[in-house]
DNA sequence: TCGTACTAGATGCAAATGCATCTACCTTTC
DNA sequence: GAAAGGTAGATGCATTTGCATCTAGTACGA
């Protein structure tokens, strides 16, 4: 299949590609969190209002939602915490697993995300607008997603092979 | 130039692609967290020895450092203080300006970098290798580097049209 | 040269984080 | 259905983080 210099060409080009990745990243979420209207919130927890406000019938198992952030589940635990002592999020016991629980925001969380939202949104389209056009924003989300899916274990199916199934 | 609707199109855009990058990142940044190998030292503080590691001089200022990184200038002051008491990198004052301080890696930082390095990068090819092929991965780095480049204030040239200036 | 304004880092202190552990609940096996 | 093993989330505690502030050194203007 792969020779050991297409192998070894590989290694080097993943790499060099995740370094740009993450550099951009680096890049954008600096500025952005130099945004003062950010002091309200920290961006891990404007990440946990997003999530949130992403999640279809509005409540989300705990469990799951740390699964999209890089913090730890005893420091989740406690900024949920934190969250709803400020009102912005509600918790319930989950129905179906008497340990777990399930979050939402509330009528307050919802409005301080989409406040936010906007503001985080217009900050991003101020950075990337001028580095990239329509198509190679297209790009990006493009080759994003399918990262992302292959990571969450799709044996992607791209474009023409067919994908083995797990 | 744009009309309003290309505006809003592109404002979504940006969203989009912004959001399906963050994604992207953090999903793949949990599972190279999550490598028992990297227990030794923080992503944080493997991402200072990286930065150092990188210069060519092999001396960086401390606030040149700070801007490549998410931490507080404090925490990162801190950070160093502790890497220099584990004997990973060592500071010197700046030639040029009597307040500044200058950072390098110690040889054994410099060891520890490389092997977690190596570790590292194959986490990444493991990662990213199945999910992108070649010229894809080429894509993100070229996207990326021109977004990065575009953050730091360079007008990109881009392809064909001509940028508006600031 | 002095005085004012600014920048580089360090430090006090409160808050947030992570690790280890705990409790409660679920699941599997016999 | 009882015991053993596993998962969800909470908590004690030491470490790390960030904000505000402080000190020392630089740059600029009169």
């Amino acid at each position: 299949m792969s020779s050991e210099t297409s192998q070894l060409t590989t290694m080097k080009q993943t790499a060099e590609a995740w370094e740009s990745l993450f550099r951009a990243q680096v890049g954008v979420m600096r500025r952005l969190q130099r945004d003062p209207e950010f002091k309200e919130l920290t961006m891990r927890e404007y990440d946990v209002l997003f999530n949130l406000s992403r999640c279809p019938s509005g409540w989300t198992r705990l469990n799951e939602l740390n699964e999209h952030l890089l913090i730890s589940q005893p420091s989740l635990s406690r900024m949920v915490e934190r969250l709803e002592n400020k009102g912005l999020v509600q918790r319930r016991p989950a129905r179906n697993d008497q340990r777990g629980v399930e979050l939402s925001l509330t009528e307050e969380g919802r409005a301080v995300q989409k406040r936010l939202g906007r503001i985080h949104v217009r900050g991003i389209h101020d950075l990337l607008a001028p580095a990239l056009d329509a198509q190679e924003l297209a790009q990006v989300k493009e080759l994003m997603d399918k990262l992302l899916a292959s990571l969450n274990g799709d044996t992607a199916p791209g474009s023409g092979t067919r994908p083995g199934e797990a």
